[in-house]
RNA sequence: GGCCUUGUAGUCAAGCGGUCAAGACGUCGCCCUCUCACGGCGAAGGCCCGGGUUCGAUUCCCGGCAAGGUCACCA
């Protein structure tokens, strides 16, 4: 097949007429909130439109592959719902998506733009560092301006890159949706290499020919990325191709000045799953980092996937860069642990719970009852439990409490008029236990808190419990909880 | 250093010439209450600085300053 007409088959398969966005991924073994958030804005770009999003992996650094990599992305796009429409492991018509894969096609699309003059071969020594580039002005390189001929000629016995031919005079402006116009001087780009040595192409080039081929109409990125956009802009005028919309995005900080980042121990997505965050809490206030609903939803903040793709607009992306702030995620994780069905939180629990808790006849669904209001993330869970299976050691200062108007004197006595009565009780449940402690109060004349503040110290060794003593007695039942009451007695004679 | 971008309370942010400058997290106080939470109510706290334009600038323009990005055969 002649190179026409290879060209000429590839832009048939690519298809018109729908919103089309990419995440397109390195695989480097991390997705870090700022990877995270990109899709998700990427996703919602598409899916407001009711278009495609496609997943692409950029692999073209060998030198930088890490092993399991490409399954973090699979999994995390997944457990996130940020199902892909076409990819490496589904397909589509404008694959391969692995762009290793591709490699075939950037070296006829970079020797295309050489015949279209705007690019050209370079024979130079690698420059290796900054060091390098400082003395040597790349504007000034002598293969600019070789003979076509003889480049090509040379190219076949030498190394080469292939290097983009950037206008030296004028001006270049692109557009971006959120950031608008940007109009950079010419003489401020370089002659960037579009082909590696090694025949892989670059980052930028790959980009264009494949967001091109595989019909991209959003590129959505970061803002690091905005400083090399114009020589995207060049790279489409010079294939003569449509330029797609850029949607950049600034990133996300650890602080003022510094991104987030695995070297600093900054979080990644499955990092937080680990330390007790939902995922859908981590999407809500991720999408809310760095974007903001407008108009009427301007004050909604909690909002589901579907909400989401209906309310995303570009426009509300923001320009600034936010940093991430984990009391408000821990806010919104709370949120969505307590509107949760009291049967799904109990599910969630378990295994948290199980942790503390090791005695099978403590109820895991009422002890998760007395979480959920109090659980902010799930890895809390295990030290709010510890009183259960054992009672702990504890201060006999505990039953002094101003509040409640008790000290140690009368917090003997209240064990002690207590206990009969719950030996006598037939029923073990909540109601019942409630009366009889509000039964004594009312008795003795005092506050319901002079009764059970003592009790509760007794039967958890705790100054501060999930759940009132009601619930705690509830959930020991009757033996233990009595043992412990005539162990309270004890510890406040000696 | 050149080029580009950004700048509303500690944080996320609404605002797009006239507002007592939304809302949320966090902080503090009060209420509720058997502790702690949940919930409810309330408070403190802000338009980076300086010039313009305008009857009037957080908003428009210019200049500073600060922060970030980029100037790799990494992405």
């Amino acid at each position: 097949m002649s190179d026409t007409a290879f060209f000429e088959e590839m832009e048939a398969r690519i298809p018109h007429g729908q919103v089309r966005t990419r995440f397109a991924p390195s695989p480097t073994g991390y997705m870090h909130v700022g990877n995270l958030r990109t899709a998700l804005y990427t996703y919602l770009i598409a899916k407001h439109s009711d278009g495609v999003f496609i997943l692409r992996i950029e692999d073209t650094d060998q030198s930088r592959q890490v092993e399991g990599a490409e399954e973090i992305i699979y999994h995390t796009l997944e457990e996130c719902g940020l199902r892909h429409d076409e990819g490496p492991d589904i397909g589509g018509p404008v694959g391969p998506y692995i762009q290793t894969e591709r490699r075939s096609l950037y070296g006829k699309y970079a020797k295309m733009l050489v015949g279209r003059g705007h690019a050209y071969y370079c024979f130079c020594d690698k420059t290796e560092s900054e060091e390098d580039s400082g003395e040597f002005e790349r504007a000034d390189c002598p293969c600019r301006s070789l003979d076509p001929a003889e480049a090509l000629k040379r190219a076949e016995t030498e190394p080469y890159v292939i290097r983009q031919k950037v206008p030296h005079e004028g001006t270049t402006t692109f557009h971006d949706a959120s950031f608008g116009d940007i109009t950079v001087p010419n003489d401020s780009l370089d002659d960037q290499v579009l082909l590696k040595r090694d025949g892989l192409p670059t980052y930028n080039f790959a980009n264009v020919v494949d967001d091109h081929l595989m019909g991209i109409t959003h590129v959505v990125r970061g803002s690091e990325y905005l400083a090399s956009a114009p020589k995207y802009n060049l790279l489409y005028e010079g294939f003569g191709w449509e330029i797609p919309e850029y949607v950049h995005c600034s990133p996300v900080m650890r602080d003022q000045q510094h991104k987030m980042s695995k070297r600093h121990g900054d979080p990644s997505y499955e990092d937080l799953r680990r330390d007790g965050f939902l995922t859908d809490a981590i999407l809500n206030y991720v999408a809310l980092l760095g974007w903001s609903p407008k108009g009427e939803l301007a004050e909604k903040e909690f909002f589901t996937m579907k909400e989401l793709s209906e309310a995303f607009d570009i426009a509300g992306i923001s320009k600034s860069p936010a940093i991430f702030d984990i009391e408000k995620l821990k806010y919104f994780n709370a949120q969505y642990i307590r509107n949760m069905t009291p049967e799904a939180f109990s599910k969630a629990a378990e295994p948290y719970i199980r942790q503390a808790v090791k005695n099978e006849a403590y109820s895991v669904s009422k002890i998760a009852a007395l979480l959920q209001n109090r659980t902010e993330k799930l890895t809390d869970i295990p030290e709010k439990l510890d009183f259960f299976d054992e009672l702990p050691e504890y201060e006999t200062e505990f039953y002094t409490n101003k509040k409640s108007k008790t000290n140690a004197e009368n917090s003997l006595d209240v064990l002690k008029r207590m206990l009969p009565i719950l030996e006598g009780l037939e029923n073990w449940d909540e109601e019942t236990l409630k009366s009889a402690f509000t039964g004594l109060a009312e008795e003795m004349g005092c506050k319901n808190a002079t009764v059970m503040w003592p009790v509760r110290i007794a039967v958890s060794g705790r100054l501060v419990t999930p759940g009132g003593v009601v619930e705690i007695c509830d959930i020991l039942g009757k033996e233990e909880s009595l043992r412990r009451i005539r162990a309270g007695i004890e510890k406040l004679e000696a």
